[in-house]
DNA sequence: GCGATCCCTGAGCCCTCGCTGAACTACAGG
DNA sequence: CCTGTAGTTCAGCGAGGGCTCAGGGATCGC
């Protein structure tokens, strides 16, 4: 397993390449995004650590650049532990996973060792309306940069109206696809589940993505309200 | 998402069960080929997880079955590790992926995901008649470039208008297709929601797409007005 | 031209549908 | 054992939509 290291304070990329080494990693570092880069392009790694700050070019336009170039390696960045902003980002951008800083070699090393096994294959696949925003390999949603936390039903509603954005879908739809054959309740639990994806959706950021179809169900905006 | 498990062995099915839930899959187990066969006629699921050794019938019979029957849910197929000769069979029965025993939660949950964003190909078709437009997918109608509201039995008898048009279609033929059987009104019902439409998809345009044809019924202008 | 038939129109009643808040259960963590 | 969270049920409410009806036009046959 060989693993780039992109970060530009020495003390912390010579302790993560020790640390990797130690985990059985194969690691190189790159100290500015401009080499990380190029050495990306050079070598087939089997992940990629990339701090966002860095000199020349940050972390959001390497992973953006691989990207678009159609290199799908794993990508681990290290954001700052008061960074909001960057994990939204750092998804825009087709980062797989985050580390935030400071944090523990075994956290780092679990990640890593996760999304290698997934491999670049997969990448990572976001489902959106607008800047409604859900990502199904993390189960994490987003209402523009600010990420909104969702309970398990929750989450496999939005991500069903999601798939389905812009068409109309009558509650026993969603019921045959959102609970369990087990389930044999009436259909106004939907009621209840679509009030809470609108309050922690659209009422606090004075939007109107799931409009209510009368006598048909629901449908959830293509462009996200 | 809605996921059939069709395997006999109990634990491997409790495990996936567990598994593909914590996955936010809502997830249904069946213990034999018959019965997945039946469960799967019975409900949309998005995806079917097909075990090959099945008890009565075998997993190869129930995939042509379903596929015999225009049944296309996206299938994936969990194979024996020495099996060569699985992977052709499970493809000539319709198969659209296939998972090798023993096989990691992450995999199977990534060809799902997968295929599931796949199988979700069809799109809603447009129906119109000049510049009269109509989507059933999302349930909305434009004259032109606006957009206009309709309510669902508005909807309904637009629809069926559009299906037929050029048509004369009698009312009694219209409250066939567009009440349910249980109505007993007059047929007055229909000249009251005709005028909806009219008031609000003509009136306003100018238009005059729904032309009535006195003593046989209504007709659609295939030009739309 | 005249009645008969068919259709249009507007007003109004009633009830369904969807929304909401609260209560209850189950369960996990401290 | 207590607390908090998630999932579900339930009953009340309010608005909007579905439907009815009666009277006024329009059109046809004679």
């Amino acid at each position: 397993m060989r693993v780039l290291v992109i970060e530009d304070e020495v003390g912390l990329a010579e302790g993560l390449r020790t640390g990797l080494e130690a985990e059985g990693f194969a690691t190189d570092v790159a100290r500015t995004g401009i080499d990380g880069l190029w050495m990306a392009r050079e070598r087939p790694y089997d992940a990629i650590v990339l701090d966002i700050l860095l000199p020349g070019m940050n972390g959001y336009r390497v992973c953006a650049t691989l990207r678009d170039e159609g290199n799908w390696t794993p990508i681990v960045m290290l954001t700052a532990k008061d960074g909001e902003f960057d994990e939204a980002e750092g998804l825009d951008t087709g980062a797989d996973d985050f580390v935030t800083k400071p944090f523990s070699y075994v956290a780092l090393v679990a990640r890593l060792r996760a999304l290698i096994r997934r491999g670049a294959g997969e990448r990572p696949v976001e489902l959106s309306a607008g800047d409604l925003r859900f990502d199904p390999g993390s189960r994490r949603a987003w209402r523009g940069k600010t990420e909104v936390s969702l309970t398990a039903r929750e989450t496999a509603l939005l991500e069903f109206l999601l798939r389905r954005a812009g068409e109309v879908v009558s509650k026993s739809e969603i019921i045959d696809h959102v609970w369990d054959e087990a389930f044999d309740g009436g259909l106004n639990i939907v009621e209840v589940y679509v009030r809470h994806l609108r309050n922690k959706l659209d009422r606090p950021f004075g939007r109107d993505s799931i409009q209510t179809v009368r006598g048909a169900g629901y449908r959830l905006a293509v462009d996200g309200g």
